[in-house]
DNA sequence: ATACTCCACTTAACCGATTAAGCACGTAAT
DNA sequence: ATTACGTGCTTAATCGGTTAAGTGGAGTAT
């Protein structure tokens, strides 16, 4: 491999007028140019990055994927990925992978990459309400991008997307429809977005002049069976919903199951809406009406506006990216006689419970 | 940032002594051992990548995302990917993403990631039949693994999969139905499972006593789109397949919306079997039989062995990873009626031909 | 004519590790 | 007693860049 040494030999200058005319730093004239970067050309010079990078940032971004979860599997996750690593691409910076095992923990990798100067920046997959990993490495110093939803408290860039806007979209559709008993599932409420979701679902609910109802709401997990589970608890209220706005379509696909024991027939003995527009919901049957949330133009704009951060350059205000609706199969007209229907159903069940 | 400096100062030893100590090497006291690595706990001393690599190797891996494509949107992709991210993990490398652009595109990318230092080794994508680039780089002394099956004339680790042993068995399933013109719809004959696909395809066709037809054997794109058109070409044989073998996922879900748009019920009139079993297959209706290709577990062993090619280890030769047929909906008993039908089909439409 | 300022470079320190070579000391062999 | 060798360190060169400080010469102001 040439070296910048070579390079200056072949060009006739010192190192530094290399590195000068490589950076576009420093006085050169026309002729010395020429002289170096035919230099480079002829030996096919390439910069080493570790030497560089020893004096320089690392050009690099992390992040760092948690042990066990779906990881890149997780199609929402990888979409993200993909935005990532093209707007790294496109600042001429790279996406460093770190996956976490039992051997090494998500903060033990963090640490690695961070304090061993391995990146200038790292993305954080879910923040939490309240998390401490963003805390603790913001106080270090380290540049960091929140995958998520970024609350003022937390340091940090982040990449806002509308959910509000999204909830209220696709309660106005469910409203429209005819229903009037909407619940809503949850994630987990040390999730950022949970707060935001309950916050636009209720304000919608007022704004409409509906009344909310708390037994409506179920926070639940991330997962399908999660949304099972909060589907039959739904159902086994005196007053069910006709409608379920489910926080995800992971717990989506959960309430579909949870329906289809139930014997119901989704779109029409029950109304439901998904978050995310993962590629399954399309495909699903019936199809999921859901949020479609942008996940690769997130990945895009969180890696930008991570760099923008290292470079110190200044941080242009945000709109957060809208969510669109996707009207498929499962909303429906609500069925006037579906409550009544269900009504009776309780009242059948009712002698075996007394 | 401690140093390396500040650790030995501590410490009251010389640099040297804690570089030795760190790693493994040189002669050391248990006593000074003690000392070192308790000033490099109470700094919390994390070696400098830069200046290490500068020295040593860089610890990371490569892998160029083609530019274009769906990337890792392709869950097929990301789940190769997980396994490497992973695999890289458990032996403390790094994966380095770099996604292609129409300003530096796979070829400079992969110059660059090379030539800077800043990886071992790379992974390639979908290698070729006779892949350039992979001679090149095998030239310029890169270490490689090929994401993709392996012929014996390209240098570089790979992961086998038993494509035959798969396509074998999704054969013999079909021709246990009692079909006995089973079409193959292959991908572009420059990839290399095309040329193993084929080579199985027939095998076990003349190993049970069946004669090939040429007409039957259609060699396609990557895209969906490539299956729809491939199909629409078999359909108007005057001897049509009762059942296809589509060598990608995507390319049987193309088939399936050309079997639909011809008014056929898939698994009835005519057996479809996909290969790759992308989460879609399973969710797509009807539920797609196609065959399973261990991804994740791939990517693990391309890692690994790429992994133990840098550091010089020795390869175990390994055993093809086996293909798993998942048998749903798309396939059933071939109907002798079928045929028939199709022949008056066939002569009902003659007349507007003629 | 002298001083001052640019310009277009060069010199050399520096980044933070690894590692070959050297050195002092104790022990064993001749 | 002398040589030889192994042990446990230190010294210093080295990896390949960046960049502050220095330098000689041309141009301009006083």
């Amino acid at each position: 491999m040439p070296t910048i040494k070579d390079v200056a030999e072949l060009a006739k200058v010192s190192t530094a007028t290399v590195s000068y005319v490589l950076n576009g730093t420093g006085t050169i004239t026309p002729g010395t140019r020429q002289r170096v970067l035919e230099a480079v050309a002829t030996l096919d010079y390439r910069p080493n990055h570790a030497a560089r990078s020893l004096r320089t940032r690392s050009r690099t971004l992390g992040l760092v994927l948690p042990a066990g979860a779906t990881g890149l599997a997780d199609p929402a996750l990888a979409e993200l990925v993909a935005g990532l690593a093209e707007a790294a691409a496109e600042a001429n910076y790279f996406l460093i992978l770190a996956a976490a095992n039992p051997d090494r923990d998500e903060t033990t990798l963090v640490d690695e990459l961070v304090r061993s100067g391995r990146v200038d920046g790292l993305v954080l997959l879910d923040p939490l309400v309240d998390d401490q990993r963003v805390v603790k490495l913001a106080a270090h110093g380290v540049l960091l991008a929140l995958a998520g939803p970024l609350r003022s408290d937390l340091p940090g860039v982040a990449a806002p997307i509308d959910l509000a806007g999204g909830v209220q979209a696709a309660m106005r559709h469910l409203i429209g429809l005819g229903h009037h008993r909407i619940a809503l599932i949850t994630l987990p409420s040390d999730l950022v977005e949970s707060e935001q979701t309950f916050l636009a679902y209720s304000t919608t609910l007022e704004a409409s002049g509906l009344e909310p109802d708390p037994m409506l709401i179920v926070e639940a997990g991330v997962s399908q069976d999660d949304g099972m589970a909060a589907t039959q608890e739904l159902l086994t209220l005196p007053e069910p919903p006709t409608a379920i706005l489910a926080a995800s379509d992971a717990l989506a696909f959960g309430v579909m199951h949870a329906l289809r024991d139930a014997g119901m027939t989704i779109g029409a003995d029950m109304s439901l809406v998904g978050c995310g527009d993962v590629p399954l919901a399309a495909h699903i049957h019936p199809a999921l009406t859901t949020l479609r949330v942008p996940r690769h133009a997130r990945g895009v704009q969180l890696a930008r506006r991570l760099i923008a951060l290292i470079e110190g350059r200044a941080q242009p205000p945000l709109d957060p990216l809208p969510l669109q609706l996707i009207v498929r199969r499962s909303t429906g007209k609500v069925r006037n006689r579906g409550i009544e229907e269900q009504r009776n159903r309780g009242t059948e069940s009712t002698p075996e419970i007394a």
